[in-house]
DNA sequence: CTGTTTGTTCTATATGTTATATAACTAGTA
DNA sequence: TACTAGTTATATAACATATAGAACAAACAG
């Protein structure tokens, strides 16, 4: 089973297959060079349509994550991450922390809860060896 | 300018709505027993329909950090935050930071600036002096 | 060249979501 | 009573999601 979904939970079939994907990435179960199911084994696998599994493929692609070929299927990218970031995802991104941290604040959760969840989670990601060019944004008024 | 929102952006409007109101709640620019704008109001500064202020409303009720009023409007709720998690609630929170920090690490932050990035944006929170009932997750397999 | 594999594109349809627009109703409060 | 403010209902237009079927295009094996 190299990939599981809620097919009637409140978030699209295609974003949960992207954020499985994503994290397989993160967490070194699926390296970079490591080719992904086709589109319609996976469709079959999952029980959806082939269009579905498609659109979340096509998703990763335009992230930068996935390299998709007419016979070499989608594999993920080498150099997914290597070179600066592209500052719009950035600017996006850390919006989007914010705001789910936010959360957690406006619902009593201490500071030290927050962190340990945030460690706790990036201790089953595999990060490779060395990274340049990345630079913490700071912390704007 | 209580709330600023983009329109045009591809989050939905009442989506919007509700994550400034959490980010305002989480700084403690809208402490616990203050009142916000009234439905309607908001939606003419905003320029938007009241069904779409009062979806986002009723959004941050269903998540305990609003009481609705019929006279009084819409205040925050004062006990937002004490007492134990919902479990739901923290097994959802937990499940959306592994994918958004893991979209991070896919992208090739390294796990230094995905920290920096988190400290940072709590230090803009303003954490009440205590807090218990509160007790990591760990991490799970 | 033939055939298979795989992603890509197109059209169509059914259902759900988002946002707007009107209108009316209900409960507090002065 | 009258005002304020949330609540509910109906309708509509536009967009998003998921499915379905068909055909197309490139890479590769034989």
């Amino acid at each position: 089973m190299l990939l599981s979904i809620e097919p009637d939970g409140p978030v699209p079939i295609y974003q949960q297959i992207r954020d499985r994907i994503v994290e397989a990435i993160a967490r070194g179960r699926q390296p970079a060079g490591s080719a992904l199911p086709p589109i319609r084994q996976l469709a079959v696998d999952l029980g959806v349509n082939f269009h579905t599994v498609n659109k979340g493929y096509d998703l990763l692609r335009q992230e930068g994550l996935l390299r998709l070929g007419r016979k070499s299927g989608a594999v993920v990218r080498r150099d997914a991450g290597s070179g600066p970031p592209d500052p719009a995802w950035a600017r996006d991104w850390t919006g989007r922390l914010r705001t789910l941290l936010a959360e957690a604040a406006a619902q009593g959760m201490p500071a030290i809860g927050i962190v340990g969840e945030c460690e706790a989670a990036m201790a089953d990601f595999a990060f490779p060896a060395a990274a340049e060019a990345w630079q913490g944004s700071g912390s704007p008024p």
